[in-house]
DNA sequence: CGATACTTTGACCGCCCTCAAGCATCGTGG
DNA sequence: CCACGATGCTTGAGGGCGGTCAAAGTATCG
């Protein structure tokens, strides 16, 4: 685990430290590999470690005892894992991806924000991003249709995806049909039905590891502010 | 303003700091009232300021150009506003009662955090709090029927003014059945319904300022995660 | 008291869910 | 290399929950 060659150090919580202070990062964490539908950690357990994201992509997502399940967000290269500082986690980590993460302790964590308060900002700031981010999801699944939440989650993704590699009209979707509707508050039917018939529209095209988006501008019709 | 003397400080922000920092903060800020359906801030607007409430009860919401509109939380009296540093407002922030509120530039306050990191621990915690609540409202609008969401948010409600006033069953709700539903992704008509058939099934009671809980346990089980 | 805003109730409808079946795509082991 | 089972995706038919529209009832406040 070399943090200063890290690729996406810029992108997560590591840009508000010095190099010697990452260096100090270092020997509290350790990066692992998990493969693809691995589970990181799971609702209800105790939470031990905090994680940043370095490759790949997670989905985060909570379950009724009923089996009903609502995912709360897909974690991207950058994200930092473990914001909500309560004892157990709030929902699952999966891997939809090979993905690596670096673990930190979260009690050396919690020791390291109270010397580095530059990092504490850092993380204050990407917590209210987060929180700015559930806002808008609320709004996405109390007051949209079913055709608004698809536009909005393609848009969303695709502007995730510019943050990494730059922009462009070709969105990889490493997440089922099920997982967007379990996102978006919709059975993988109507998700299914509605790509389908944006792609009838020309509005899209579905290719084998996510969608080209033809249009992109009456997608952000459909799903603006 | 007296901080010291301030009757919800062992809930708000300002419980991590000393007197003499309370005196620092006092200097930087100022309370004013506000009465009911007055507005304290508006969603797209300048924020200049950080708000935190001390008296009385908001509705934050988002709107939509065509008029929809998604209420992101109700704000009760140790709340924090601004919690999300983006130069803008992302909602707007009504007053369901006569309120009163500390109101901090938002650079000064800025600066007062990176001088007191027990300032900025406590509003980090605060804010992670906040994501967990609404990754939990997520779950609400996404994955819940009308009537589970009504007994969430009546649960929900009830736990909320347990923390100010000690718990009783008894629940005042300033906020109006539009509000309700705007806030659960229902209409008014569906709110009104639902609270109807759980009061003649004998739930709840519906009085002039609120509800009044009969079936505690059976609400609970409506609204279990 | 009259105007206004909020709540309730009823009738009807449509969006999305449910259930069911068929198709496509993989990874695996014989 | 192909058979196959598993997983995921698509499509169709039908139904129900919650939305829409309309109107009457009820606080609230000048």
């Amino acid at each position: 685990m070399d943090c200063c060659d890290c690729e996406i150090k810029d992108q997560s919580v590591c840009c508000a430290l010095d190099p010697d202070e990452l260096d100090a990062l270092e020997r509290i964490g350790r990066s692992q590999g998990y493969p693809a539908k691995s589970t990181i950690f799971e609702q209800g357990r105790e939470a031990g470690f905090v994680y940043n994201l370095t490759a790949g992509a997670l989905r985060l997502s909570k379950l009724l005892p009923d089996g009903r399940r609502q995912v709360v967000g897909f974690a991207m290269p950058g994200d930092f894992l473990g914001l909500d500082f309560e004892p157990n986690h709030s929902y699952t980590a999966d891997a939809l991806t090979p993905a690596k993460l670096c673990q930190f302790s979260r009690v050396g964590f919690s020791d390291m924000l109270d010397d580095k308060p530059r990092l504490l900002r850092r993380l204050m700031a990407m917590a209210s991003h987060e929180l700015a981010l559930a806002q808008e999801q609320m709004v996405v699944l109390g007051r949209r249709t079913a055709e608004e939440k698809i536009a909005a989650f393609l848009v969303g993704m695709r502007k995730r995806y510019a943050r990494i590699h730059g922009p462009s009209v070709h969105v990889p979707l490493p997440m089922t049909r099920l997982d967007i509707g379990d996102y978006l508050g919709l059975t993988v039917e109507t998700v299914s039905r509605m790509m389908t018939r944006m792609a009838r529209e020309k509005t899209i095209v579905i290719v084998p590891d996510g969608v080209r988006l033809l249009d992109v501008p009456r997608l952000e019709r459909l799903a603006e502010v």
